[in-house]
DNA sequence: GTTCTGGGGG
DNA sequence: CCCCCAGAAC
């Protein structure tokens, strides 16, 4: 089982390069996050002429995830909680082939001292309550997306200039390890202990790509059954590299299932 | 000499049509119209790699007139009038071969009823003015672009439906048919009578390219020793057809000079 | 429909 | 830098 998260800053304009990289990869699954569309708006027929099932939660603007499957999953839950504060279009929880998949967009955080940090870390606490309600560590898990963190200094290019930055200050570390810590294992760092490699690349960075300033926040996570069943993960750089780029980049992983 | 006239609707959207007609087509001159560009970012580097020299006045948002040659202009003037209320981005005077060229943007007039309308009509008697102040009938003058006006009723689909649109009213064809006759022909009915063929169809009319409900609004006028010598004149309805496309296409006209 | 503007967001 | 929105223009 082939699995992809894709951080797209709006399905639509990313629709040529997503219908391309599922052409080429094949995955089982591809979660997105940042669609930034409405579900009425979402692009179904495209990546259903690509031989992809859509489940999504969108608003208008902002936010939106995404899973897209071979064939419709057999659960689909989305937010947090139910209700208007569940954080729809940040979660989306699907089971396809028995493997649950919760594919998160998490709130960014802006700047340290403000409450949209708050709300961040909050996040990260909800999220693992979300995990120990509904699942157990033993069962095949898979955590993926957006996380707005980088978890260790390699992760982040001149970590110790990031260190008040809301995607590698230590609270967040804290918060984003405290939810892992829950059962899952980083797959990527699991096969590459040591290698520096960023999924996300910021527009306003002259060069950043080129100077390869960029940082590790998209994140497959799996619980240790699936995670001892991981056979390759790679970042795909070639769609930050393309023309019309996201400012992120696809993760995949293989699991032996 | 082969003369051409677009109004492009942005010139930076319509980088890769522009370049691909030069190509194509490599006239002599092309007139834009509404390149919706300050001049400090007109795309001169694309435009030099074509192989022309652009000459441009324009400004934030709207309006914006250039002309493209193969070689410099032997002159250059903008505007009706000197200073703030000449409206240089809707005229540009240049020389080039020894052929006056005027490629003007005429003000649309949004409603007949609205002051707007008063100053397209009074646009036409300032530049039959300034045709009158420069020139003489007996040169070579081309004066061309989009005059948003449909001279006659095979001019616009549905004529008897359009009497009270600022492109079709009578006054309004009148001040440009006053303007032309201080001493131009219209080269394309010139050489085609009776063929009705229009140069602008309405984004917002479904279907308008498709059902042909169009406009012909931009037009190639030269005084008569210069129309006389016509030997060539086509509304190149490609970049209409293709992607991204204006809402006008390209008129072209060759001359045996 | 398509492109601008300006403002918000990351 | 690139995306969204709403509003204006044609």
């Amino acid at each position: 089982m082939k699995i992809a998260t894709f951080n797209v800053n709006s399905v639509r304009k990313r629709l040529p390069t997503v219908t391309r990289w599922l052409k080429t990869h094949a995955p089982d699954v591809l979660c997105l996050q940042e669609t930034k569309v409405q579900d009425s708006e979402f692009p179904v027929a495209a990546l259903e002429s690509s031989g992809y099932v859509a489940t999504f939660r969108g608003m208008k603007g902002y936010n939106g995830v995404a899973v897209l499957t071979k064939s419709a999953p057999d659960f689909v839950s989305e937010g947090l909680d139910k209700g208007p504060n569940g954080d729809g279009p940040r979660l989306l929880h699907v089971v396809v082939q028995g493997v649950v998949i919760v594919n998160t967009y998490i709130p960014q955080g802006f700047k340290i001292d403000h409450p949209k940090y708050q709300y961040k870390l909050q996040w990260f606490s909800r999220l693992r309550r979300y995990f120990s309600r509904h699942f157990d560590p033993h069962q095949p898990i898979i955590w993926c997306g957006d996380m707005n963190v980088a978890p260790l200094p390699m992760d982040v290019h001149h970590p110790e200039k990031h260190l008040t930055h809301v995607c590698y200050h230590q609270e967040a570390r804290d918060a984003y390890h405290k939810t892992l810590n829950w059962g899952f294992e980083d797959v990527f760092r699991r096969l590459y202990p040591d290698t520096p490699q960023y999924t996300f690349w910021d527009y306003r960075q002259p060069d950043a790509l080129k100077a390869n300033r960029g940082w590790r926040i998209d994140h497959i996570l799996a619980t240790t059954p699936l995670a001892q069943k991981c056979t390759a993960v790679e970042v795909d750089v070639q769609p930050r590299k393309g023309k019309m780029p996201s400012d992120h980049t696809v993760l995949w992983a293989k699991f032996a299932i």
